[in-house]
DNA sequence: AACATTTGTTTGTACATACAAATAAATGTT
DNA sequence: AACATTTATTTGTATGTACAAACAAATGTT
């Protein structure tokens, strides 16, 4: 009895065919203005909470911390954020620049949404990821 | 008003959320036999299909085919899988030594299954590996 | 005040995965 | 039979992400 049909049913193997598929989706949508989805995540976070620390981000964004130094080193060197560095810590606010492109980043955001809401339907949509979301929450706390 | 809130709202980001949790308890599990995740799922699936070609591997585990080689190409360097070329096509077979694992990959398996079923519960956890699925067919069917 | 612990950040390194281009074989078309 | 198209694989290169270790600052304890 072949077991290789039955990958299906393990989560692990599911989750990551969706972000794989999802991260195709929004890098084709976010290539318009050249930044990759969690570049353009973590960029609207500190347009939402400027002088925002890395270690908050991390926690917002659920990356490891030093992911978060190696996003904000990328977008530093394009010039859409600054660091104020204060004592251990490193305080993230935008550049001129970084402010300029938001409304670029919600319109792909936008797009990306509309992307996969037209296959699934709204309803669908909103129910998976709700359900994901408390997935992740229910993992994460044990 | 905050938008970081919302991003728990965003397909794209709460599948990838996911993923990096299962990542991680995946690895875990597998740490015991010093496979990752996904070499383990491609020996499952030589072992259920000897003989099977690269492209077939890509097809079942949604990877690329350039991906699936550099699966195959770890494989054989530990000496778990080999490969007959023949024409364009490769054949990839489990060795004596890739054999002899599989048991030791099914209870790796089980032990990942029941270390999130523990916590979201079998049924839960069945149905949103099963919603997860059929969302990646509908959007794969594009 | 001296030392230990915790907390935030950075750096070195590694891995999974992908795309695009190159290659090679198989198949279809004239 | 000659050429064009498709298909499977490989290779070069790039990106996202993580862990562990190093470092640096802040806080707690004696």
């Amino acid at each position: 009895m072949p077991v290789g049909q039955n990958f299906c049913k393990c989560l692990y193997f599911t989750s990551n065919r969706l972000a794989r598929l999802m991260n195709k989706i929004a890098e084709e949508e976010f290539s318009y203005i050249g930044l990759s989805p969690m570049h353009a995540f973590l960029l609207m976070t500190v347009s939402d909470q400027p002088g925002i620390t890395q270690k908050e981000l991390s926690d917002i964004l659920h990356i490891a911390p030093s992911t978060s130094t190696r996003f904000v080193e990328k977008l530093e060197a394009k010039q859409l954020v600054y660091r104020k560095n204060e004592g251990k810590m490193t305080f993230v606010y935008l550049t001129e620049k970084g402010i300029g492109i938001q409304d670029d980043i919600k319109r792909c955001w936008r797009n990306l949404y509309k992307r996969y809401a037209q296959i699934l339907g709204d309803e669908d949509a909103q129910r998976i990821t709700q359900q994901i979301d408390e997935v992740c929450d229910r993992l994460e706390k044990k």
